[in-house]
RNA sequence: GGGGGCGUAACUCAGUGGUUAGAGUGCUUCCUUUACACGGAAGAAGUCAUAGGUUCGAAUCCUAUCGCCCCCACCA
């Protein structure tokens, strides 16, 4: 009934529909609804207009793995998915792709634009959707959520006015990262710091009224146009009698004063630092101290102003550098010039050079809400796995600066306040005022033109999906939410933030635990790049090998928070066991009829050595597999279950063990590990749950409980071995005997040659064989060939010396009388059985 | 400058105080085609980076060193 090989993609959409008809992705439709437990988990949401990537997969995964093993094992397991309008990201495509149509944003304007972007939205995000349920991902559709539906709007916009209202959010006049390319301030967290090789020039600057001059130093020349000062550590001895003079500055003559700061590094260049206080976030915070003014010589597009000076207005800033460096070579001011290696500040959006600007932006004050995540993640609110990450949150959070939230972008939350045009004093609110301005008395109010930082909107995502403002009933039942699964390169961006933020407005953690898992490489150990074209692609990779062998290559061999390199043939080593368990399943169901698995009462008793053993190995590995899911260690659970399915119960119970099947116990060992398995491939466990007629889904299967061993299938493990043993020196016996030559063996003792046939598939000869040598294996005497019994004594005499050295250890063991107690009891007993294992081999 | 991770078989990685250190891939030899060649058996292959220390016992904990990688930071 099962076809020969597993064909994932003829299975695996009918099965998602059939998991969507039924419901049971939604917590409030499973059996016993109302008095399961909740456990949620917020769905880290993908870029709207983005592609799946591997990453992402990673995530699914894991969240996937919890969501059912939770649900299995009698919980309201809610999932909640949703996509995020990703401002920058975004707008930036649909800026590109209109700007190929020959369109400009600033020419249609900001409605028209959104209007583009909105389209584009509902082009691409439905995409970026059905790639998540590709994965198998049993999240809650109907709860699903845009980071600008309407009422995630009013969440962040009723989140922005407390924080108003509370003096927690200010709008401040600050050096901030500005990118030239995409005409926006962006936040510390998204400029990335290049090494590069540069020019450190030191310049000379006369000092007024004497033939002195300072040098400073500096790999911006340009900058020196809107220099206010000089500054020299206030314990430089070289600079003591200078500090308070003034300095002419070169080409704008401008008098400039020498200041004494504990910022500047009196061992780095000259010792002396020419201020620039407008581009320059130290060199503000210098002037902050030293009240200087702020010229601002450098403007949004990267042009010098008017304020550098006529010669300068409008040029770039790399034509005002060769330019004021032309005019100080004339004026010999240059003392001399170095190659230098220094740290470069980049867009990671536009890979362009940041610009250090003076912008009027809107900060979030963050110590008081850093504070809250520090008290919760130190009295363990939240737990972090693995634990290491929760030390990088803290120092993190205790070194924390105020958030720039403001985005110069159309494409996003609008900030929810207003300037009057009169005097420009801003006003929160969602509508436009009706009173007068409470500074002027004025009523015309013009509004914000800028947008939130995407990571406002995320950082409420755990309680906004679930309807706050409101106090809803999923509000009250599933948050805080039992854990939040995600990659180490969104921390800060977004873990740190979504505690501060969910602590502040709701009063509770928004995750109970944090999953780190690492990043996904690629064969060469390097972050997968699209641009570079070194990736992996999870969509592909799915239709050519499964979903389901894609997340086992995913979650198989990982450890949380490591990253670790992904490669094609991972995911092929997957679908072959994939394979492998079709066709054990095929066998199963072959033998006996009619094909049914049998339901919980199916738990064999008595049967034979091996069926204990099987049942033993099943029962212990199912404990295994529930234990490693509770820690998080995805990696161990798969391999576990991997190790037990394929060698002990394919390989060994039904291939090598020809003994006629008991098949209750095929049956049931079969169940029970298409169960185990389900979270982790969901797929081919339902397909073949299915396909043996079980009405009720596999996917709200009940998850076993620990089993305690019984006493005859404890003792069946270590017996089994011996049998094993029997089995395996046989089956060496009849390899090596083999040779195209019919294989002569004569048992000569107990065991019945008839049985032996049976349960290794040796052919046993009447008579011993001419040249005939005795052999034992596992008390039972054999008359085999010379050559044959040769072999066979290397091999035994292997064992036997690994045995010996093995005994030694135990031995020692033993007889350390500071060893504790149960270590030694358990020493003893491996002891004696390594002896009498010695024994049998004589 | 501060912080973190990694170094285990040819390769990719698990294991993190107490079985003879494991898996997958690859390799060697053999078997098999009425569940599966996307298969089965057997095998070779590791002074667990190096040097000290703690311990009855260390791949595992501590210290130092070497090598690789990453994160954070106002290196003018």
């Amino acid at each position: 009934m099962l076809p020969k090989a597993y064909d994932p993609t003829s299975v695996e959409t009918p099965i998602y529909q059939r998991w969507l008809k039924a419901g049971f992705f939604n917590p409030d439709k499973l059996p016993n609804a109302k008095r399961r437990k909740p456990f949620s988990i917020s769905m880290p949401p993908p870029n709207v207009t983005g592609e799946l990537h591997i990453g992402h997969s990673l995530d699914l995964t894991t969240q996937d793995i919890l969501t059912r093993w939770k649900r299995m094992s009698g919980f309201a397991s809610l999932w909640l998915p949703g996509t995020d309008h990703a401002g920058i990201a975004t707008q930036i495509l649909v800026e590109r792709t209109l700007r190929e149509q020959g369109i400009s944003r600033y020419a249609i304007g900001r409605e028209t634009f959104l209007k583009h972007v909105w389209q584009w939205k509902e082009k691409y995000g439905e995409r970026i959707v059905e790639q998540i349920k590709r994965l198998g991902a049993s999240c809650d559709w109907s709860r699903e959520h845009f980071t600008m539906d309407p009422n995630l709007t009013t969440a962040v916009q009723t989140a922005f006015l407390k924080l108003f209202a509370d003096g927690l959010v200010y709008r401040g006049e600050r050096v901030i990262h500005w990118c030239v390319a995409d005409q926006t301030a962006i936040s510390d967290l998204e400029v990335e710091y290049r090494e590069e090789p540069g020019t450190l020039w030191h310049i000379r600057y006369p000092l007024l009224n004497r033939k002195q001059s300072i040098t400073v130093a500096t790999t911006r020349p340009e900058t020196m146009l809107g220099d206010t000062a000089v500054a020299v550590h206030p314990e430089d001895k070289r600079y003591q009698s200078l500090i308070g003079q003034k300095v002419k500055l070169p080409i704008s003559s401008r008098l400039v004063p020498i200041i004494a700061d504990d910022h500047v590094d009196p061992s780095f260049g000259t010792g002396a630092v020419k201020v620039t206080p407008a581009h320059d976030a130290a060199d503000f915070a210098m002037a902050e101290r030293h009240a200087l003014p702020k010229p601002a010589v450098i403007d949004q597009r990267g042009q010098m102003t008017a304020a550098a000076g006529r010669d300068f207005a409008g040029i770039s800033t790399l034509q005002a550098r060769d330019l004021v460096l032309q005019m100080l070579r004339e004026s010999r001011l240059i003392a001399k010039y170095e190659q230098i290696s220094h740290s470069v500040a980049y867009c990671s959006r536009s890979n362009t050079i940041i610009e250090p600007l003076l912008s009027k932006q809107w900060f979030v004050k963050t110590k008081p809400l850093a504070a809250l995540a520090l008290k919760a993640l130190h009295s363990k609110k939240t737990v972090v796995v693995p634990d290491r990450f929760a030390k990088v949150l803290i120092r993190w959070l205790k070194n924390i600066k105020d958030w720039n939230i403001s985005r110069q972008l159309w494409w996003g939350h609008r900030l929810p306040i207003w300037y009057c045009v009169a005097c420009d004093t801003p006003t929160a609110s969602i509508k436009e005022p009706r009173a007068r301005c409470r500074n002027c008395g004025d009523r015309a109010y013009r509004h914000d033109e800028d947008t939130l930082d995407t990571w406002f909107s995320s950082g409420l995502w755990t309680f906004s999906t679930l309807g706050w403002p409101k106090l809803t009933s999923d509000l009250k039942r599933f948050h805080p939410t039992s854990v939040l699964g995600t990659g180490w390169d969104i921390l800060f961006f977004w873990v740190a933030r979504m505690m501060m933020l969910s602590l502040y407005f709701r009063q509770e953690v928004p995750f109970k635990t944090v999953y780190i898992h690492g990043l996904v490489l690629n064969a060469e150990g390097k972050k997968m790049s699209k641009s570079k074209g070194t990736g992996v692609d999870p969509i592909p990779m799915a239709e050519k090998y499964g979903t389901d062998a894609l997340r086992l290559s995913l979650v198989i061999g990982t450890a949380p928070g490591l990253d670790f390199r992904m490669s094609e043939q991972k995911i092929a080593g997957q679908r072959n066991f994939c394979n492998k368990l079709w066709n054990v399943s095929r066998y199963v169901l072959s033998q006996g009829s009619p094909p049914k698995l049998g339901g919980d009462t199916a738990k064999p008793r008595g049967g034979t050595l091996a069926d204990a053993w099987v049942i033993a190995r099943l029962n212990e590995v199912s404990s295994t597999v529930t234990q490693h899911l509770a820690k998080y260690q995805f990696g161990l659970a798969v391999e576990a279950l991997q190790q037990f399915l394929w060698k002990d119960f394919a390989d060994w119970y039904v291939e090598i063990h020809k003994v006629e099947k008991n098949t209750a116990v095929l049956r049931h060992v079969l169940r029970q590990c298409l169960i185990l398995l389900h979270p982790f491939a969901p797929f081919i466990t339902e397909a073949i749950w299915q396909a043996v007629g079980e009405k009720r889904l596999l996917m709200i299967e009940s998850w076993p409980k620990a089993a305690r061993l019984t006493a005859a299938q404890k003792n069946s493990l270590p017996e089994f071995g011996n049998f094993q043993r029997l089995v395996i020196g046989l089956r060496n016996l009849k390899i090596h005997g083999a040779n195209n030559q019919p294989l002569s063996i004569q048992p000569t003792a107990k065991l019945n040659r008839e049985l032996l046939a049976r349960l290794t598939g040796v052919a046993f000869a009447d008579q011993a064989p001419a040249e005939a040598d005795r052999v034992v294996i596992a008390d039972e005497q054999l008359m085999v060939p010379g050559a044959v019994a040769k072999q066979y004594a290397d091999w035994r005499q292997r064992e036997v010396e690994q045995l010996n050295r093995y005994i030694a250890q135990k031995e020692k063991l033993v007889a350390n009388a500071k060893a504790p107690g149960h270590v030694r009891e358990q020493a003893k007993s491996d002891l004696s059985a390594a002896r009498s294992r010695l024994a049998e081999l004589g």
